[in-house]
DNA sequence: GCAGCCTTGTTTTTT
DNA sequence: ACAAGGCTGC
């Protein structure tokens, strides 16, 4: 062991040192919250490169880009300090984006388009609906989105549509194959990958090509994947594909923090790990840094409660600390305003800054009534949300322009823009376009260009689909540079693959059509406004950490572009009209420019960050990313957000709104066939809650609740009780009289709970939710009665009361989800067993 | 082809 | 209560 190795292992405990020295073999490193799991892992790499090992062999994945970030940064840092200076790094990616770039690089082994785009799940969507219409099926048997998670259910078990088809024996599943078939063609013909597609085609490539799988197994002779908890079963065979030549691999994660069952993770990847690798060294993280002893106490106490996990004792230093406290509020509005009231004590009376504080919430529906509190108290703040910025329009739309110049068979991306800014392409002229295609085997932007030949298109409409192709076309042979002169074909399709240069085919060319008109698209070029000069920095930047392939990741289509992202979206905006389209008035369109102009800022970032960087590879990093990436933490603002969202962070003071029983645990996990393992995976989301705070923990509840429209009275959540009372401390705001004029409280008047609510000794105020009155049941109709539906099939009644001498019968069918009917409209009949 | 109305549904969402 | 998406009328 050198010196520079021991300086590395500085500061760690034993068991971090345990984990960080175990090199070579299997090693299962069950890191407790907050046990300093990141810190960990990172020495762990640098000690490895410092004992020698060459860090392009090294893969560390994670799940989120913000976790690839930090990972990526933190060794880097420790990688400097060390004597070997090193122009590769190690390769630190996600799941998606590691899949995302074998993909391309071994696209024609998997008959994979190397210009293949990655779909989203709004493009998702609209390809299950186009599916669905191709195989026969109207909207109204099924839901388009739950036929969507079906599918992605299945191929995140590696299930193809082929196998599913087989495996199908149920009416509806049936069904669902028959859609899953018609989607995947679909998403060829698009040359689109989903999300799911990424982890499926890249797991199966390394079970069915041995020579791939060797290859990659070489190259990365030691993986560590973080988060293991989260994997679903298409990961699991990716993490063991590579590794199981070397059985280098390291896995981390704690199986308490296991929140995404209700996505495909599979639990028992971690549980059973050691069955996998029986050699396996485990390495249990017990000793917290971030928390109080007492919120420790009731983390742990809630977490016990649990069957499905591997035990661990959580142990801190830290000092006691206050009690949690447990507010109990009359209703929303109340919990708001007492919860900000408290927030700016916290910051008034203790210096504690504002981005010091988190309110976490189970549903983002709850943000409001905290919005409209913590604004009318001017305390600044922050939504974090999934896709506020990616998935606005306008950026959708300039988004779809790129992706149509890189892919032109996208035809996703063309229905997207065709007509954005209006161009008088109708739905009916893209039906007409679209029937053409499909006569003709073309591609929409084929259709496009020959818009003129195609009968019953109006003349308008196949003067603009002409233009509109020829406008996409001078993109392209101006910011691809390699698909200038050869897009221009005369071949027929058949040789439409021809071997490029590199080896690999080239498909760039793919979207040929005789009738392209290069004098057109030059044309279109020459009218259009020159753009402006873009200072785009170039070098500098560049990274340690970037893996090779990040540098040389590009689809032959192309190489050598020198272009920068930003400036090609400027030129976009401007030509495409989209910027003209909003000059008109109104702040919408202020704000939509706004956010175009936002999108172009982030691009030059890229273009800064990736010297040499491709429009492909621009892309492929922009769906992948989420807004939570960018979130940003120099904002001296309170943060809200899920709970899901909340994993990997802390605070010195977290709030958890809500603690009511049919929230955390949500409505939904109640009854069904899993309910118990839902209960659990809704008990490690309080955990991952409480544990996020270091210092101050609020748990607060109401015990009315608006939610869609209706008040309901609302039960203390389970978790509560779970909670030992001598870690909390109560205040019941229900069973004060509160001053007149005091806000949350309309008019000030005191609360009078409604009737049916009883209000039980201070702490767990039992609110009783109404009672079904019997003269809501029916004597035929009743909750979990199983009826058939002539539209939607087979389903059970989750509820019925009645409305106006009808009943209001809530029904959850296999096929279409939960519908309202009204029992003398709705033919429903019971079906016995 | 587009605007306004009405129906519909409303858990979480790393990618 | 409220937003988004689909549908009808201009």
């Amino acid at each position: 062991m050198s010196v520079d190795a021991n300086e590395i292992l500085q500061g760690l405990t034993t068991p971090q040192r345990d984990a960080a020295t175990h090199i070579d073999g299997p090693l299962l490193v069950l890191a407790g919250a907050g046990s300093g799991k990141t810190r960990t892992i990172t020495r762990r790499i640098a000690y490895m490169v410092a004992n020698g090992i060459p860090p392009w062999n090294i893969l560390a994945v994670t799940f989120t880009n913000k976790a690839a970030g930090e990972m990526r940064h933190r060794t880097m840092e420790l990688l400097h300090a060390l004597p070997q200076r090193l122009s590769r790094g190690v390769t630190v990616a996600t799941f998606h984006s590691l899949c995302a770039r074998l993909l391309r690089e071994y696209a024609t082994v998997m008959g994979l388009a190397p210009n293949f785009n990655i779909m989203d799940t709004s493009d998702q969507l609209k390809v299950v609906k186009q599916a669905m219409e191709k195989a026969g099926l109207s909207p109204d048997s099924m839901k388009p989105d739950r036929v969507l998670s079906a599918i992605s259910d299945a191929k995140s078990k590696l299930k193809s549509a082929e196998a599913f088809s087989k495996t199908a024996t149920m009416f509806n599943d049936r069904n669902i194959a028959r859609v899953y078939m018609a989607y995947e063609q679909l998403m060829n013909e698009n040359k689109g990958v989903d999300f799911d597609d990424l982890l499926f085609k890249t797991a199966v490539m390394l079970r069915d090509h041995a020579d791939v799988r060797k290859q990659l197994q070489d190259r990365f002779r030691y993986i560590l994947i973080d988060e293991y908890q989260d994997t679903n079963h298409a990961q699991f065979v990716i993490a063991h594909m590579l590794a199981m030549s070397h059985k280098n691999i390291c896995v981390t994660g704690d199986p308490d923090q296991s929140i995404y069952g209700w996505r495909g993770a599979n639990l028992s990847n971690i549980m059973e790990f050691e069955q996998f690798f029986p050699n396996a060294r485990v390495v249990l993280l017990e000793q917290n840094y971030r928390s109080t002893k007492i919120i420790l106490k009731a983390a742990s106490a809630l977490i016990s409660n649990n069957i499905a996990r591997k035990n661990k004792d959580l142990w801190t230093d830290n000092e006691t600390g206050p009690k949690i406290l447990h507010l109990v509020c009359a209703d929303e509005h109340q919990e708001a305003h007492e919860l900000v009231k408290r927030l700016k004590e916290f910051h008034d009376q203790q210096q504690i800054g504002w981005e010091n504080m988190a309110i976490m919430y189970r549903i983002n529906a709850m943000t409001r009534v905290l919005e409209d509190a913590l604004m009318k108290s001017s305390v600044p703040y922050q939504i974090i949300r999934g896709t506020e910025f990616y998935g606005r329009k306008e950026v959708k739309d300039v988004i779809a322009y790129l992706r149509l110049i890189t892919t032109p068979e996208d035809n996703i991306s063309l229905e997207r823009v065709i007509n954005v800014p209006p161009r008088s392409i109708g739905q009916a002229s893209v039906a007409r376009l679209s029937g053409y295609a499909n006569e003709h085997h073309l591609t929409l932007m084929a259709a496009c260009r020959r818009a003129d030949a195609i009968d019953g298109l109006p003349k308008r409409a196949a003067e603009a689909c002409r233009r509109f192709a020829a406008m996409i076309d001078s993109w392209r042979n101006r910011f691809v540079p390699s698909a200038a002169g050869v897009t221009i074909p005369t071949a027929p399709p058949e040789e439409e693959f021809a071997e490029s240069e590199s080896g690999m085919f080239d498909f760039s060319s793919a979207d040929a059509d005789p009738l392209f008109d290069p004098a057109l698209a030059a044309d279109f070029s020459a009218q259009a406004p020159e753009v402006s000069d873009f200072d785009a920095e170039n070098g500098g930047g560049q990274s340690d950490m970037k893996d090779e392939y990040q540098q040389s990741a590009t689809a032959p289509g192309n190489r050598g572009s020198s272009i920068p992202v930003a400036e090609m979206m400027e030129t976009i905006i401007e030509q495409s009209g989209m910027k003209l389209m909003d000059s008109g008035s109104g702040e919408d369109d202020e704000q939509r420019n706004a956010n175009m102009l936002e999108l172009v800022n982030v691009a030059a970032e890229f273009d800064r960050q990736n010297p040499g960087g491709t429009l492909q590879d621009y892309l492929t990093q922009v769906t992948l990313v989420s807004d939570t990436d960018r979130m940003k933490d120099q904002n001296a603002a309170v943060t809200l957000m899920t709970l899901h969202a909340a994993k990997g962070l802390e605070f010195p003071v977290v709030a958890m709104v809500g603690m009511e029983d049919g929230l955390i645990p949500h409505q939904r996990m109640f009854g069904g066939n899993a309910a118990e393992m839902n209960i659990e995976e809704e008990r490690r989301l309080a955990f991952v809650g409480i544990t996020r705070a270091m210092k101050h923990l609020i748990l607060s509840r109401a015990a009315y609740r608006t939610m869609m429209g209706r008040s309901e009275a609302k039960n203390p959540s389970r978790f509560l009780d779970e909670i030992p009372d001598d870690c909390l401390e109560v205040v019941d705001l229900t069973v004060l009289q509160r001053p007149a004029g005091s806000p949350g409280f309309r008019d000030g008047a005191s609360y009078h709970p409604p009737r049916g609510y009883t209000s039980a000794a201070p702490g767990h105020a039992a609110a009783r939710s109404v009672q079904e009155s019997p003269a809501s049941s029916n004597t035929r109709f009743r909750r979990g009665t199983l009826v058939r539906h002539a539209k939607f099939g087979i389903g059970r009644v989750e509820g019925i009361d009645e409305v106006g001498g009808d009943y209001r019968v809530e029904v959850n069918f296999q096929g279409s989800g939960r519908r309202t009917l009204m029992l003398s409209f709705a033919k429903l009949e019971t079906v016995d067993g």
